[in-house]
DNA sequence: TCGTGATAGTTCAACTTTCAACTAAATCAC
DNA sequence: GTGATTTAGTTGAAAGTTGAACTATCACGA
């Protein structure tokens, strides 16, 4: 690999500026917002796994599928999902279809977890966050950052298909 | 601790666009900035650590402040410390002035460490997330995320002084 | 100057996360 | 079909993180 050295281009102050104040701002937030749901004895990670849980359709989700709509790598989810369901939560199934796979089901205790910490949650997530935002602010901040993640998953597809250009 | 049932203010469609799309960009972004790093032997964490000393004074700070403007707990930045000493980069010195404290300090080998990581790094910053902005994206952003750290130091100062009135 | 409480920092044990290795089943190429 | 690859998911060990307990020192008031 030709390592040529290149001057890299400092962040200038405005660039310095937005970059620390959303760096500070979300390891701050997300220290609350898991600090608020301590009570319901949940991580914000494992409140997104219940949640997508929830929300699927007879709260049934393929663990792969899980593991990619909740962000966590599929090990991980491994390992929560045996916690969870020795708390009693959730419980796994045998694929039919696919006899490697094994569903991921959320049981009646654990609906009623999520149903009892959604709340809590959204109100958590209001005080910290959303309700600071103007409507305005709130549409900015979902163009912005839907554009950054939709950079980061070319940049990704770039990345496992070197060959292919661009 | 009396608990009056209230109906909670759900998120509507605009409120939850901007939650969701700052969550995923965030969790992916924070993602794929640890990956950049991991040729440095670094974390997005401890590159924190690293850059606030290599801003100080002599490149030496006090343990606690460390921690404060790293963003880590003490505990966690003591067993940092322990690793980066062993990796030669930081040093701990004991602090005349104060008995009980010790300096974190930065070794010439951790510098040339952060110099040469701090390149790429920014590179990272910018391909991953800076350069998708507009300055005026970075204006509000910074804007928007100021606010944010305001009021969670603010409802912090509240929780931690519940007696204080506002 | 004593004692009480706060502060600085570390340590231990419990828990969580990561990474690589592994099993088993599906899919592909010929 | 059959061998090679890929995919689904789990596991175990190592590394990282947390939170409480602990030591030592400092600071303050009586």
């Amino acid at each position: 690999m030709a390592t040529k050295k290149i001057e890299p281009r400092w962040l200038n102050p405005r660039e310095m500026k937005a970059w620390r104040s959303y760096i500070v701002a979300s390891r701050r937030l997300l220290e609350a917002l898991d600090a608020d749901l301590l009570g319901h004895e949940l991580s914000m990670a494992d409140y997104e796994v219940l949640a997508q849980l929830s929300d699927a359709p007879d709260r049934r989700v393929r663990m792969s599928e899980l593991a990619e709509i909740a962000m966590v790598s599929k090990s991980r989810l491994s390992h929560r999902m045996k916690v969870m369901e020795k708390a009693g939560w959730v419980r796994r199934e045998e694929c039919l279809e696919d006899k490697r796979g094994s569903w991921a089901v959320m049981t009646d205790k654990g609906w009623k977890a999520i149903v009892k910490a959604a709340p809590d949650h959204v109100a958590s997530v209001r005080n910290r966050f959303v309700d600071h935002l103007t409507s305005k602010d709130q549409e900015d901040l979902a163009k912005i950052f839907d554009r950054v993640t939709s950079q980061l998953r070319d940049q990704f597809i770039d990345e496992a298909m070197p060959t292919k250009k661009k």
